[in-house]
DNA sequence: GGAATCCTACTACACCGGTCGGAGGTCGTC
DNA sequence: GACGACCTCCGACCGGTGTAGTAGGATTCC
């Protein structure tokens, strides 16, 4: 679950997501969802990455009535984590700082994720002050 | 200089990054350097990444004395704001919120990050107020 | 001047990820 | 009971990335 991140390729995760978004879906609920979004792809290329998710260990799968139905055995947070974490680690040497700060700078957040942010560096902050003298 | 992100594989990042840290190298200088730090590599497979680099346009190189120069075109903070954007877009749609959220949660900051950061939000917050209403 | 050393250029190769096509089952319908 | 619509399984192809070997020019050093 550490090394794994890197296993999963641009369009693997493409088909992931739509069953982040979706919940469980057949081969052709996920290829009829990113024919939606435009991406034109061929019903045995969805059907590839899924077993190759399944193989990966990323979905698992159960024959249902007519077709197999995919799940997602993986949470988009915890893919988020590793990606992140692979992100620091090639280009920080692991240090969160300098990604945060750009990430603050660079995007925009809503009222509600500010405040959230805020709480959370307050608890940064009043335990870093406690544990620093 | 946006698509190009993806086009820039982990061992390749790893030489593009002796450039960042170290400055101008030969294709020697970032062999040692990578010895160093126990990735054990081929004198002709570092000189492939710093060749294929700078076809890339990451990179460029200049004929000095006796060997060729390379030196870094991109800054490593340009990658970092491309990889993270590439991140969020195939993650969240482009949503920084449930990143940053992740990251400050997740990862250590120093006092003075920290700090850095509670200006940063300190700002966001009076603009969005003065803005939300 | 020949050996050792260093550099560049070119080629090679395997693996992975993105993309499909075809062969061969099952099921409903006329 | 043949046809069409689906589905699954398997194999294939291509480009990119990681990794390296070899050939051959230049420099140095005895």
């Amino acid at each position: 679950m550490n090394e794994r991140d890197c296993d999963l390729g641009a369009a693997e995760l493409e088909v992931l997501r739509v069953l982040w978004d979706e919940g469980p879906a057949t081969v052709r609920d996920v290829l009829n969802r990113l024919n939606e979004r435009g991406r034109g792809l061929a019903y045995t290329t969805v059907q590839t990455f899924l077993t190759r998710l399944e193989q990966k260990g990323f979905v698992r799968s159960n024959k249902s009535d007519l077709a197999f139905v995919f799940r997602a055995k993986v949470s988009r947070d915890k893919i988020s984590r590793s990606r992140l974490r692979s992100l620091l680690d090639e280009l920080y040497d692991g240090a969160a700082g300098p990604l945060a700060l750009q990430l603050i700078r660079q995007e925009r957040f809503t009222r509600d994720e500010i405040d959230e942010l805020q709480k959370l560096i307050d608890r940064l902050d009043s335990k870093g002050r406690k544990a620093g003298r």
